[in-house]
DNA sequence: TATTGTTATACTCTATAACTATA
DNA sequence: TATAGTTATAGAGTATAACAATA
């Protein structure tokens, strides 16, 4: 489910045209297809309560990666988060405009950069991560605590080698 | 992860420059995160087994309701697979110029389009459903059966409305 | 010779606006 | 007036090749 806004329901005085009941028994039977739809609903989520930080899963995977292992290389985070070291260079140039990550040489490396918070990137990450921390609750509030728990841990088993 | 190619691990030689162990647990905490790493693994190797039979997860999951759903018509597609419209044209007309679907007119509705698979689409789904069905059994070999039947069950209570 | 970070670029995916024909 | 299907198109995400600086 990609759409942003979610229509209004159909009439009740709708004929029989189009709302025929869909059988999708076989692809909810299916693990991918699950987890695909799991991880675009709470993405969705997401986009929304994150935006008033202007990050979006990618700038908040990184400022964490950051946040929790300072000096961190662009070649660490492309492993961590499986991103192409191509496509992580316009994230982190943009993080760094904003002045919310700095790049300072690597101790041993000289080829390597290590990333660092700013006091200001600093500042926003502990609020955004409460934020996300909230939105998680909300999207995981009809499993129980010990569901949770053991949603994630499964999870892990599958795509962990 | 979206990179197609595993790499080949860090050599036992390296020294400490690149490979200080990086500290996801914040990441990997949080349900979204997870239900993203899972389905980009599932995606991989769908990717990877269904590539024999031309079809792309989208292409899989419209033929699919297509197979359980005879007649259903594009909006119906749509709404169930979380698709717009303009992006469903091409997926539609591909799969018909490749001959597994057909197009029929709506027996009461002028403006909509019934789709059918062709004989040579069911005979092709027959195949391809049950390699999803091996696929997901290598997906999820490192559970056991009831724990896969929990992670869907789960997955589902979040997303389902 | 291999690796880090980078540029350029192409391809796919997703999104919006607007049209047509039917209802 | 609203809906089904379509066209055109823009933007985001993801991919590969190749380069300079450093190991």
């Amino acid at each position: 489910m990609s759409q942003r806004k979610s229509k209004p329901p159909a009439s009740a005085t709708d004929n029989g045209t189009s709302d025929a009941p869909i059988d999708s028994t076989f692809l909810e039977s299916l693990l991918g297809y699950n987890a695909r739809r799991t991880a675009l609903v709470i993405i969705e989520a997401f986009l929304d309560r994150m935006s008033v930080y202007g990050l979006r899963p990618v700038d908040f995977s990184t400022l964490s990666l950051v946040a929790h292992n300072p000096g961190i290389t662009s070649r660490q985070l492309c492993a961590a988060l499986g991103i192409l070291p191509p496509n992580l260079v316009r994230i982190v140039a943009d993080l760094d405009k904003r002045g919310l990550v700095q790049r300072k040489p690597h101790p041993t490396d000289g080829r390597a950069i290590g990333l660092h918070l700013t006091p200001d990137g600093s500042k926003m990450m502990k609020e955004a991560e409460t934020t996300v921390l909230t939105l998680e609750d909300a999207a995981s509030s009809r499993l129980s605590v010990e569901e949770r728990l053991t949603l994630i841990s499964l999870l892990k088993k599958v795509y962990k080698a």
